[in-house]
DNA sequence: GCAAGGTC
């Protein structure tokens, strides 16, 4: 009987697969870790017949890159040498037990069969397991599993059709892991050796870090660029008309179309025609059904973006907390793409364990009753995990404090997106005074549906309307004219930065938390719980809805640094909950932003672009029109360029560190 | 004393 040896990427895949594979599956414990387990059963894969099967698996990557001992001591060599020092691969320290666990399995195996992620990095961890276990046994034949779920019949049908390793994806990686090692150290090394004795240290007998990379650079630019455009706003004043008509002794109030103006002559030109004119008309109304669609499934950077404006926690509190929800088995993989649910998974017995619950047990037994309705589907697959959702009830009383809040948020978000939409009814209403057309707008929540279980959503009636007829005329009882300006942006939130890291491919699901909590760490900016300080919440116009129409749209706030995905206006977010996380940057994250836009290289280490196009060419790599070395060398000889050109003009850098603010004015 | 990416 031959012997396979399998090897996933994370423990809780070799359990699965292997239970699912395996009648009797016998797990045995490995010396020197802690989780991983070999699973041992037999397995008619019908390329190699009945076998005996090794069900193992490694933790993420096992190997590590680094430069050579003579170039890891900073003063041993120029920061300059370390865009060709070599670098050598080996196996982590950490990662020892699980390498030595694959050799010896590999031994006396006939087949190599990875189970991966199938995403890039787990082709790539996948050319590290079969290197480990070549060098175990030549004679090994290698395959890998493609799927893209852990269904029973999808795994079933992966273990007959094993395909290839993908080499072009494994060495976009192995780029990406070069480009970021070279560029980081040697623009951290750079930058903390120029610099550090610029800012003034307390007693430390080394220098703070002033680290640089490809992810942490631009997470702090988003940061800069935002604060420069509160600190450069200049309030724009408007002019806008209201008009007020009571009917059925309901007071409604019209809108102006055009919202506001920014010249005043002309709105008094225009409010003196409505006021000649006497009375308006009515040209429109009209009441239909509407919805409030219910939440998309969840993926991790929603959960992020989530639970740092609702949740009162970090991002990084809330993956951390995300992650032991998920190895205590309650809650599943936390780190997705995926907003859409496979169509065979069954939900409704995911449902069925929540109506235990005494919060929204009554809710989940009203789904199980029937109004169980099938999930939206978002636009995103990563073909390896589902969306985030519970797997199994857990009495919240036994979780603390932070868990609680994770687990209860996940549970009612899934039981949102097996709800029906909300159905209302609005109403508009139209009149056309002096020319202009004004107008109002009504809900009626009819049936709230997913809102009951999901309070993060805001949705309800507004004011009644009275009812008009086309063509009936009326004299408003007020028509006023009133004046506003517009308002400043906020300082960015955190939900903002992290849609915004998304939105640019700065960083991954799993490390957008991990790059914040770092420029934190480096001290490159500050966070703080929004509406605390002054100047920043928004300044207040006299008018109404028109008014706010204008928030952070100002022409004065505009032109800032014009990254690829534009900043949205300003305020957003808070939705009544104090809890959400404001960023400045400190004179140093304002300096080194400041400094390397100074340096006058057409592409600012700040800027998200250089990230994307490293994406760009990672891309170019998977699809084979473009080798691992061509990109590397290509974007060292870019970086190169730009590491000369900063070292020569160090002194602007060093300039904008000791007094940033004299160039931001 | 460096990065970002996996993962426990």
């Amino acid at each position: 009987m031959g012997r396979i040896l399998c090897v996933a990427e994370k423990p809780s895949i070799a359990k699965a697969v292997a239970n699912h594979l395996g009648g009797q599956v016998r797990a045995e414990s490995i010396r020197g870790t802690q989780y991983i387990k070999n699973y041992k059963f037999d397995y008619n894969f019908q390329r190699w017949g009945e076998s005996s099967v090794t069900f193992t698996c490694v933790a993420g990557h096992v190997q590590q890159q680094e430069f050579t001992d003579r170039y890891r001591k900073w003063h041993a060599c120029q920061p300059s040498d370390l865009f060709d020092a070599p670098i050598h691969t080996f196996v982590a320290e950490s990662k020892k037990a699980i390498a030595a666990n694959i050799e010896q399995q590999a031994r006396y195996a006939n087949v190599l069969f990875i189970w991966t992620d199938c995403d890039r990095e787990g082709e790539h961890i996948g050319t590290e397991i079969r290197e480990i276990a070549l060098k175990a046994n030549r004679n090994l034949e290698v395959v890998r599993a493609k799927f893209s779920n852990i269904e029973r019949a999808h795994i079933i049908a992966a273990a007959r059709n094993p395909v290839p390793l993908d080499q072009a994806q494994a060495n976009a990686v192995s780029a990406r892991i070069e480009l970021d090692l070279r560029l980081g150290a040697a623009f951290t090394r750079m930058q903390t050796l120029s610099l550090q004795n610029m800012i003034p240290q307390q007693g430390e007998e080394r220098g703070k870090l002033i680290s640089y990379g490809s992810c942490q650079f631009p997470t702090l630019g988003f940061v800069v660029d935002r604060y420069l455009r509160v600190r450069n706003f200049v309030p724009e004043p408007f002019w806008y008309i209201k008009v007020v008509h009571e009917k059925d002794d309901i007071n409604v109030k019209f809108s102006w179309r055009r919202g506001h103006l920014f010249d005043r002559m002309a709105v008094t030109i225009i409010y003196e025609r409505c006021l000649i004119s006497k009375t308006a008309k009515v040209t429109k109304m009209q009441t239909k059904p509407t919805k409030k669609w219910k939440p998309l499934p969840l993926t991790t950077v929603e959960l992020q973006k989530m639970g740092s404006r609702f949740l009162n926690m970090t991002s990084q509190e809330v993956m951390n907390v995300a992650e032991h929800l998920y190895t205590q088995g309650w809650i599943s993989y936390p780190r997705t793409e995926t907003d859409q649910f496979d169509a065979g998974m069954d939900l409704r017995a995911l449902v069925q364990k929540q109506v235990q619950d005494s919060q929204w047990g009554g809710f989940a037994q009203g789904l199980v009753n029937g109004g169980f309705s099938q999930p939206r589907d978002g636009r995103n697959n990563d073909k390896a995990h589902p969306p985030i959702h519970p797997v199994n009830y857990v009495v919240p009383s036994t979780l603390n404090e932070q868990q609680r809040k994770v687990y209860q948020f996940v549970v009612r978000r899934f039981l949102a997106c097996c709800s029906e939409d909300a159905v209302g009814e609005a109403t508009d209403i139209e009149i056309e005074y002096g020319g202009e057309t004004f107008h109002a707008h009504g809900l009626t929540v009819i049936a709230r549906n997913y809102l009951d279980v999901y309070p993060f959503d805001k949705w309800e009636s507004s004011q009644n309307l009275p009812q008009y007829t086309v063509g009936e005329t009326f004299e408003p009882n007020e028509a006023t004219m009133h004046d506003g300006k517009t308002s400043s942006p906020t300082y960015l939130t955190e939900p903002e930065l992290i849609a915004l890291m998304d939105a640019n491919g700065i960083g991954t699901d799993a490390t957008m938390a991990e790059h914040i909590a770092k420029i934190k760490e480096r001290e490159y900016v500050i966070s703080r719980t929004k509406g605390g300080g002054g100047g920043a919440t928004t300044a207040s116009t006299r008018g109404g809805a028109a008014a706010g129409r204008g928030r952070g749209r100002g022409r004065g706030g505009r032109g800032g640094r014009g990254g690829a995905a534009a900043q949205s206006g300003g305020a957003s977010g808070g939705s009544g909950t104090g809890g959400v996380q404001e960023f400045i940057p400190t004179t140093l994250g304002i300096a080194l932003i400041e400094g390397y836009d100074n340096v006058g290289i057409e592409t600012s280490l700040s800027k998200p672009f250089l990230r994307k196009e490293m994406e760009v060419q990672m891309k170019a790599i998977c699809e084979g029109r473009s080798t691992r070395n061509d990109v590397v060398q290509q974007n060292l000889d870019q970086y190169r360029a730009m590491f000369n050109r900063t070292t020569q003009q160090i002194n602007v850098l060093k300039a904008v560190s000791i007094s940033p603010l004299a160039l931001l004015s």
